[in-house]
RNA sequence: GGGUCGGUACCGAAGCGGUCAACCGGGGCAGACUGUAAAUCUGCUGGCUUAGCCUUCGGAGGUUCGAAUCCUCCCCGGCCCA
């Protein structure tokens, strides 16, 4: 029979960087039952796999299922290959595209394969819920559809929003919430899982639960993490985000960029940092800035590159960032002279597709943006003897840099 | 099916016969500054063999010395009516 942490100690981790318990109360008496019978919960986080790149946001909600798995609790994952097909409208001013079943497929797989960076993946329940969806008869879905009313689903913001503008809500869109809550009747779920975003989604499931005879779950709200620009949440639309599979100097040198007073709230929802220490990281956040980013910086890669990826992506940002120095791994590129053995600069820079066009290498020049072995140039119209001249490094604006290479 | 409004550069959005490669905002890029790849300020943001030339304004034709702007047909979207 399995133990339990004691419960004092489950609800501490639980409440971690989260935003909202609905009900509360509720939560305790799960844990109570699970602690009193040795069932452990089953937790439910239901994934979208309309975009297969997972970012440190995404993962905000799939450290609290990680946690849950460390507390002894069942991790449910389930993929919503059939819900993709509908399209969450959450959040949308209008209908999002639905997937094909393969497409939706194949990011579930990409889906798992990222998230086992965060989740123990021997320990998680992995689910497609075209599993019982797709079985469900047209009769199944009117008696389902008849558990929720429209006047419930208008109170959802983007819909009486869209409603109200006199913009098309699709009836499969007011599907979209029910089939999420059909997955919880389904894996008779105890605990959801979700961000606030998804409020109104997982509060479906405990009003279908309950329609149908089972203990509603609890749901659990987890705010969506900012994006390294501050204010909007991460996402990669906005470019704002930061990708689990990022290599270690990207992941570093954005959780640099982000603005100040993020460096805290990074800590408690995106890192490991244990829970005791995060009073320390606020006050260290807050009286010396540029040090609690470095420590952020440091135990984000760590965290998904380990320990001497992040010191080598320290010494790389420091020497490529603040010293401006050219970084030793550069690629090297050997051009194709124009005449002879000589070449334009405008056309060397498209060449080694350090601008997309020679228009843009002039404006480049003109701004003075670009540098030959740290040495401006001004002349535009400026060639390249590639016999006596190389090799020497090209570089573009601050981060772009190429050796350029001879051997003709 | 009828009516109506609309489709302009990466996105949003002006322009409604010449002075339009096309105002403006966002984004992006660059320069300065900074602990930072943040913030702020400034500039750039179709292409080219650049005092000029070429290709763009949903698509195809047409009118005109000249069209993103006018006409015809077609394709796509919003709203209203049926």
């Amino acid at each position: 029979m399995p133990t339990f942490p004691p419960i004092d100690e489950q609800l501490k981790q639980i409440r971690r960087g989260v935003e909202d318990i609905v009900p509360e109360a509720a939560l305790t008496e799960k844990l109570e039952q699970a602690e009193a019978t040795g069932t452990p919960l089953t937790v439910k986080l239901g994934c979208d796999p309309s975009r297969p790149d997972l970012h440190i946001g995404h993962a905000v909600v799939l450290r609290k299922l990680r946690q849950f798995q460390d507390l002894g609790h069942q991790a449910v994952l389930i993929i919503g290959d059939f819900t993709g097909m509908i399209g969450d409208p959450s959040g949308r001013s209008k209908t999002r595209p639905a997937l094909t079943f393969e497409e939706t497929r194949e990011n579930g797989r990409t889906y798992f394969e990222q998230a086992s960076k965060i989740l123990d993946p021997d320990k998680t329940r992995i689910v497609y819920n075209s599993e019982w969806l797709e079985a469900m008869s047209f009769s199944d879905v009117i008696e389902l559809a008849g558990k929720y009313t429209v006047a419930r689903m208008l109170e959802r913001d983007d819909f009486e929003q869209r409603y109200q503008a006199g913009a098309p809500i699709g009836v499969h869109e007011f599907l979209y919430p029910l089939a999420q809550a059909q997955d919880s009747v389904a894996i008779k779920a105890d605990i959801e899982l979700g961000g606030t975003d998804q409020r109104f989604n997982l509060l479906v499931g405990r009003s279908v639960q309950q329609a149908k005879g089972l203990d509603p779950q609890v749901c659990i709200l987890l705010p969506l993490l900012e994006g390294t620009g501050g204010g909007e949440k991460m996402s990669k639309s906005l470019d704002n985000y930061i990708g689990i599979d990022e290599a270690p100097e990207q992941m570093y040198g954005k959780a640099l960029s982000i603005p100040d007073d993020l460096i805290y709230r990074y800590f408690e929802l995106a890192t490991d940092a244990p829970t005791d220490d995060l009073e320390r990281l606020h006050t260290f956040a807050q009286e010396n800035p540029r040090d609690a980013k470095h420590e952020l910086a440091h135990t984000l890669v760590s965290l998904y590159h380990g320990d001497d990826a992040a010191h080598e992506a320290r010494t790389h940002f420091q020497k490529t960032v603040i010293e401006g120095a050219v970084p030793d791994d550069l690629e090297t590129f050997t051009p194709t002279p124009d005449q002879d053995t000589h070449i334009g600069l405008l056309n060397l820079m498209s060449q080694a597709r350090l601008t997309e066009s020679n228009s843009e290498a002039r404006r480049l020049i003109k701004q003075n943006a670009v540098s030959i072995d740290g040495e401006k140039v001004q002349n535009w119209k400026r060639t390249i003897d590639l016999a006596t001249e190389p090799p020497f490094v090209l570089q573009v604006g601050k981060r772009r840099y190429v050796r350029i290479a001879y051997d003709g």
